[in-house]
DNA sequence: CTCATTTCTTAAACCAGCTTAATTTTTTTG
DNA sequence: CAAAAAAATTAAGCTGGTTTAAGAAATGAG
């Protein structure tokens, strides 16, 4: 049960099978079908969820109207506004899924209470903040020194499991592109 | 004694004096003139770094050899190539003085040590790496939804310390902007 | 207080990537 | 399986911000 999410764990952090069971208490398991949302405009970021299986995107609306894609996740990737979710700030994002998904959540209550019981969480969960902290610190020096063009291309051999699963435009979007630039370069380069 | 430093951790969590007494055991204190470097390309970044006074630049050299600088950080925030440290990998990252510096180092091993000692320190870093996994992605979602043009002045009006700090040219290259347009940015807003 | 170095400004030509708009292809749904 | 909706393509014209090249102003080290 929930295997992605245990096996994340253990990669970082020893966790026994009884701390595994006081873990599950603290979690609500969300099964959900395509498009559906877990957080829209507006409201706060309830919980921090981790994708079990499936997909998630977050976007935002931006002037123009457009939805401005900010993050995907993929199997044992975490998801949330962290801003709002830890100061209860109403957040501009939308969190919804691409695919059919299975999500484990932890409300902010329930995270705090679970930190509380299992200390070892603090520890993955610090390693898992400074690993993000990290993986962002190396997308932003990408954005630094690499054209649109070349970001384009770095992403799509780097991740070639999101080129089959995600909509070309949503890439687009990621990325920071036009749809008609994207589908210009991939003309390009056949 | 580092007062800067005691405060932070005390904002997040409760730490008693013989506690800190301990924490201080794993600190090496570094003073440090302007434009003396902590990390340089190549060289595995061997410490995380706080700011207790002054300021560091964060930078690498890009294909035009330019100094592309990626991160500030002024008193009471931290600085690491955290690739780097967790890893052990060489880093493409320059981490320098901007002024006359008192800094408080972590190297790999005496952070590990530490954590195992105060545990409420593996709390302390899940928080902050929290909080900058949160500033991360609302910094990114300016690059989103600003122009240059605008991008600048929300940085210049939020961050008005930096402009007095940090030469022109070094903001103008952290907000990934020509020193030239910063120019005509300013001559236009007079 | 002066020289060398660093930083900032001005201006013109240029281009990567966007906008607009129309068409085609693919996917979804009843 | 047919109609509607969503996604991808094509192409022409345009613009925000860069590049290049000087010169002017500010700063700091001796």
């Amino acid at each position: 049960m929930y295997s992605n999410f245990i096996s994340h764990i253990r990669k970082y952090v020893d966790l026994d099978d009884n701390s595994v069971a006081l873990l599950f208490k603290y979690i609500t398991p969300l099964k959900l079908k395509r498009k559906e949302f877990l957080l829209k405009e507006g409201q706060i970021c309830q919980s921090i969820y981790f994708v079990e299986k499936g997909c998630l995107r977050m976007y935002f609306i931006d002037d123009k109207l457009n939805e401005q894609i900010t993050q995907f996740a993929l199997e044992h990737w975490w998801m949330a506004d962290h801003f709002s979710f830890m100061d209860n700030k109403p957040s501009p994002y939308f969190i919804e899924t691409i695919e059919k998904s299975e999500i484990l959540a932890f409300t902010a209550s329930s995270f705090e209470a679970m930190l509380r019981e299992l200390p070892q969480m603090e520890r993955y969960f610090r390693i898992v903040m400074q690993r993000a902290v990290a993986a962002s610190q190396l997308r932003n020096k990408y954005t630094y020194e690499m054209s649109k063009e070349e970001f384009y291309q770095h992403f799509s051999t780097s991740f070639p499991e999101f080129v089959q699963r995600v909509p070309q435009y949503m890439i687009a979007s990621y990325l920071g592109l036009t749809p008609q630039y994207v589908s210009e370069l991939r003309k390009k380069k056949l």
